[in-house]
DNA sequence: CCACTATTTCTGTGCCTACTGAAATAACAG
DNA sequence: CTGTTATTTCAGTAGGCACAGAAATAGTGG
């Protein structure tokens, strides 16, 4: 794996593109990309080597991974050095992800409508009152609705969006 | 709305954080920000001077937004200058900036994807293929999965997330 | 057609993050 | 305890984006 071939890199390439997209380093994603599609737990030397980046960029960049949830730290036997591995499960390794995200950004921009809604309170000032409203009830609910659906098993999400349309009516038409 | 109560510049403040997180850049974010609360649409001059940045920047800025659909060009009775307005419902605004993320990043990774794998075939490396076909497989599942439920109205989306576990169970209930 | 205002484009600057390489620390074997 | 290898921390550098301000263009009323 100290060279990658054309396809390999490639991906990891998009990976690392696709990162910086989304407010993640480009070589943490990079790291991850060539992780996710190694065979076998790699050593942060070896990861340098293949990515072509100091040894200690990697080493920053692996306790980011592993804040994320989405990489751990194994070892080899016969090998003293730290090797690292990600989490194989493609759904699993997205909902520590979003999690995450949630963890970090949501409920903070949550804590902090309630915080302006509070104080706007107090002023006479209705219309912001109902624009941040209008955003902390949109939180509110995709964050509820986001805690149902992260526990559905991946076979639930996948029949959920085979049935399409219907699947609006399944849960509307018994009742209404 | 040249100067911001505490409330507002709170608000801005945060929102441009949390741009940054997601990618997106900061004075765009804070833009949208002031433009969101704004009880009226705002020329880019006034924008300017609120923010304290300069106006080539928002003139670039608003570009963007308006480029994610979620800021739209109206003119004022009286003033021949352009004024500009965020849309007003969340809903509608979050789907605007998801379906253009999926066009601008999704679909590219989709792309991408099918390409390594149509090169991967030819190879006789099983090991990248399982693990590109897995990735390819959560985002078409997901994907195909939002295209459904990005038309419900909200008050589906809410009626959905207070059902809770019952969900899950009533569309798998009925016929497993 | 001219003067004036609004808007965009362009170019150079500055700042911030990411990165490197060195130094410090830790882990381990003998 | 000492030499060796692995890892982290640190400080300085560099590269890239964001930004300001100037210059160019477009739009508008007279």
């Amino acid at each position: 794996m100290a060279t990658l071939t054309p396809i390999q890199e490639k991906f990891i390439l998009h990976w690392g593109e696709m990162g910086t997209r989304w407010g993640i380093n480009r070589t943490v994603a990079q790291i991850h990309a060539l992780l996710f599609i190694s065979p076998k737990p790699l050593p942060a030397e070896e990861i340098a080597e293949t990515l072509s980046v100091a040894r200690s960029n990697v080493s920053n960049s692996l306790k980011e991974l592993q804040g994320w949830g989405i990489v751990k730290l194994v070892h080899v036997m016969g090998d003293k050095r730290d090797h690292f591995e990600s989490l194989k499960d493609v759904w699993e390794m997205f909902r520590h992800v979003a999690d995450e995200r949630k963890r970090r950004e949501i409920d903070p921009t949550l804590a902090m409508l309630r915080e302006c809604l509070a104080a706007a309170g107090e002023e006479k000032d209705a219309h912001i009152r109902e624009r941040l409203g209008a955003l902390q009830e949109f939180f509110v609910t995709t964050t509820s609705w986001y805690d149902v659906v992260r526990q559905w098993p991946a076979s639930a999400l996948a029949k959920f969006a085979k049935l399409g349309d219907k699947a609006l009516k399944l849960f509307t038409g018994p009742r209404a």
